[in-house]
DNA sequence: GTGATTTCCTGTCATTTGGCAAGCAGGTTT
DNA sequence: AAACCTGCTTGCCAAATGACAGGAAATCAC
């Protein structure tokens, strides 16, 4: 749990420590839902182990994948934390998960005492800002085959407990043709 | 300006004033560079009238316009501004601009100093990562014509001042086929 | 004004992808 | 064991899109 909030920002130990001392250990068994669409995020969630996905329904009713979080992840839907307003999305475990949770208010009382760990937070949008921009960015500029051969690459444990049907609306396709770019990418690249 | 500054937090009309006389004026002609890639972001730009597009380049060479920024947003690259390193994208003037602007230092000194403050940058990234979300979406759900129509509709003016070439990478399709689609979407209609 | 460049549209054809339906494999229930 | 899900794959065909090339119109340079 240090290690995580070390990770983005100039913290130290001492300090790490006694921010760490407000969260809450959470359990999630697999299936388990985080967040459900209609409810305000509550949880500011350090995932350490485990893997959960979000999704939100199109118009007609079909549901997109929209993120995936491995371990390491802070995991929140942000525009209804920050605003608290209800959330359009789900977010579900794939896997059982654990890790540590604080509140809106908890995060925001944190962020009133402590400077270091307002850098902290600002990181973890800041990164999840970027994350989204790449992705956008190989959407449009990276063919099906390659977007799917480097969630392989960068997120294996997604394709080990996610079934194709989610991947392939994260990736932007559908099953079918995922499915043939699976049978097609074997022999290593295009070929 | 004071607008700018109450509209996305719980600032009070001295407040803005206070806060805004930090900020320096800057115009920019069109085609001129508010950021040029390799350069590490230092403009925290409040656009009060004008229009700006940022643009990376792929693999191969081709420019890939990432983002448009029409007069209210605050535009900046978040990585490189927050992250102190050189940014992969450009930002240019599509039209002469004039705004307001800070640099990171300020910023900080700026969110230190004032707790309200803190909470409208707060806004600026969370309003940011919500829509570039939900344009992750539309890229998903929705097909190139609703795409286009949608960008039509709220923000005509970049129509106005881009290149199709730009909306065409923008929407994520080549030019040929975005001008196909504005020459059978004149009925308004779905398909 | 003239020529060159850029922008945008359009025609043709190949490739990719989607929609649909059937088939197959694994696991579960009866 | 037989019937039944569920997840994944594959065949077939149509729609959407990309690559390439040509041409009209606007813009720019001189």
């Amino acid at each position: 749990m240090r290690r995580f909030l070390q990770s983005r920002g100039p913290i130290n130990a001492e300090q790490a420590l006694e921010i760490a001392a407000q969260f809450s250990p959470k359990l999630l068994a697999k299936n388990e839902f985080l967040l459900r669409k209609g409810q305000v995020c509550d949880d500011y969630f350090f995932l350490d182990h485990g893997l959960l996905r979000a999704f939100a329904s199109d118009p007609d009713g079909n549901e997109v994948t929209t993120a995936f979080y491995p371990s390491g992840q802070t995991v929140l839907e942000v525009s209804s934390f920050f605003n608290r307003t209800p959330s359009q999305e789900n977010i579900q475990a794939l896997t059982d998960c654990a890790g540590w949770v604080i509140s809106f208010a908890q995060l925001n009382a944190l962020f009133h005492a402590r400077p270091e760990f307002r850098e902290f937070g600002r990181g973890v949008l800041v990164q999840g800002f970027a994350a989204l921009k790449s992705r956008m960015l190989a959407m449009i500029t990276n063919s099906t085959t390659e977007r799917y051969e480097e969630l392989l690459h960068s997120s294996p444990e997604v394709l080990q407990h996610a079934p194709i049907k989610h991947i392939a609306t994260y990736l932007g396709v559908t099953d079918t043709s995922l499915s043939r770019i699976r049978a097609g990418a074997k022999g290593g690249g295009k070929a």
